[in-house]
RNA sequence: GCAGGGGUGGUCGAGUGGUUAAUGGCACCGGGCUGUAAACCCGGCGGGUUCACACCCUACGUAGGUUCGAAUCCUACCCCCUGCA
């Protein structure tokens, strides 16, 4: 265990590149391999932080977004309600994102310069200048225990030239990122510090992660995290990935770049995915996930079973008295048919969202608890190739 | 009873002689969503044959009529709404 550093971390299994770690944050123990939930602007859709706090979900850690947060309410607001935990009201670990997923999300808001990247407002249109210095001082105000590089994302269909430069500017602003970071932790910036004893032997300051860009190019991927590593973070992130490229050469960047990365660092695969994609990226060596999908997709009809994905909007399910999933034990399913979440969904009840939502996170994060004890028990192979049997024969 | 207005596809509602199987909205059916510009977006939506291009049939209250051609014009009838008796 890493001591006084912002973050600790120790591999307590492994199963071929696959392993199972703790990550110490200051507030409090994360076990990996994990799925942090979204919440972008300071709430997963849809949920409670009760919820996202119980034991069902038990959800250790979730995002928040620099860019959307810098925009609304705006860093001085932040910092006046003493930074995005108690702002929010959630006591447990938070990460960042640094606003460089906007940049490709946005892509038709923004021009990117080296200095930044100037972003046209998506809210009022108005002008606004997001840089690597920017990114940690909002990241700073926010205070969460994993602030995130600001990188450039670039699309997945980028050719060698486009990425090699993205991936260059994106190494630039990751030293830019830590140095402006390693400042800001000295003058005291970090508002989620307040009022934590700084116990569990570790620092009390925030963790940085670098990002490794690059694109699909094994050399410029490799490139990247040379240059990444060299700056040095707390843990290291794979970007540009689940942005248009195919599934396939998804793997095939995390199959060859996970088991490169720092095996004394977490490994954090940002953006992914699908059930499937976690399984196979777990398998590849990755320790820490987020995507938007389980709460984006339960606010839009689909749900996530043991069986593969079922569409609550299909006519199919108008009478049907079973839950969304027979294997699941969450609340929803325990309470609730098909047909009645049908009838939420096609109603517009919110309540239709906010179950879906419930049901697909506690999916997430139950899939995730059991590859946890599968790596710890030594059985994540057959747990893999059986989970994904079952993922794909379909919904009945 | 008289005077006006009106009856259009599941529904509301455009269209008022010829690219009209008929604009739109809703409903319905299906699809998409991967570091959240997303409680959103896209497609289909009379029937039949066809892989498809395409073709055929049926349709704008009912029945006739005018016209090369009608949801659109004319006549009669039925029904609905409003006002006056």
């Amino acid at each position: 265990m890493t001591t006084a550093g912002a973050l600790g971390w120790k591999v307590l299994a492994e199963e071929g590149e696959a392993r199972a770690g703790l990550v110490e944050t200051r507030r409090g123990p994360v076990e990996t391999p994990v799925f942090m939930p979204v919440g972008t602007l300071g709430t997963v859709k849809g949920t409670r932080f009760e919820e996202l706090e119980s034991e069902e979900l038990d959800a250790r850690i979730i995002l928040g977004n620099t860019y959307h947060l810098w925009l609304r309410p705006g860093v001085e607001t932040l910092r006046a309600c003493g930074g995005l935990h108690r702002f929010t009201g959630w006591e447990r670990a938070l990460l960042t994102d640094s606003g460089g997923f906007q940049v490709w999300s946005l892509g038709d808001l923004r021009k990117i310069r080296e200095e930044g990247v100037e972003f046209r407002s998506h809210v009022d249109g108005a002008q606004r200048f997001l840089s690597p210095e920017v990114s940690m001082e909002v990241q700073a105000a926010l205070g969460a225990e994993v602030v995130m590089a600001f990188d450039e994302c670039a699309p997945g269909e980028a050719t060698h030239d486009e990425a090699r430069r993205s991936m260059e500017l994106t190494a630039r602003w990751a030293a830019r990122s830590r140095t402006r970071f390693d400042a800001l932790q000295r003058e005291g910036a970090d508002a989620g510090r307040r009022g934590l004893d700084a116990a569990r032997g570790l620092s009390g300051a925030q963790a940085l992660f670098g990002i490794v860009q690059g694109a699909t190019f094994p050399d410029l991927r490799r490139e990247s995290l040379a240059r990444t590593v060299e700056v040095g973070f707390d843990g290291y992130a794979i970007g540009g990935l689940s942005v248009g490229e195919e599934k396939g050469v998804m793997y095939e960047v995390v199959e060859e770049m996970a088991p490169l990365m720092p095996r004394e660092r977490p490994r954090y695969l940002m953006g992914v995915g699908t059930p499937e994609d976690l399984l196979e990226c777990v398998a590849r060596g990755v320790d820490m996930f987020d995507c938007v999908l389980p709460t984006r997709n339960g606010r839009t009809g689909q749900a996530y079973t043991s069986r593969g994905r079922l569409n609550i909007k299909n006519a199919r399910h108008a009478r049907d008295t079973r839950p969304l999933d027979e294997a699941c034990a969450c609340a929803v399913c325990r309470r609730h048919s098909r047909a009645y979440l049908r009838h939420l969904h096609a109603t517009g009840e919110m309540l239709a969202a906010i179950l879906l939502t419930h049901h697909n996170l506690a999916f997430f994060l139950d899939t995730m608890r059991r590859v946890r004890q599968a790596i710890r028990s030594g059985e994540f192979t057959r747990f893999r190739r059986e989970f994904t049997e079952r993922l794909s024969s379909g919904v009945e």
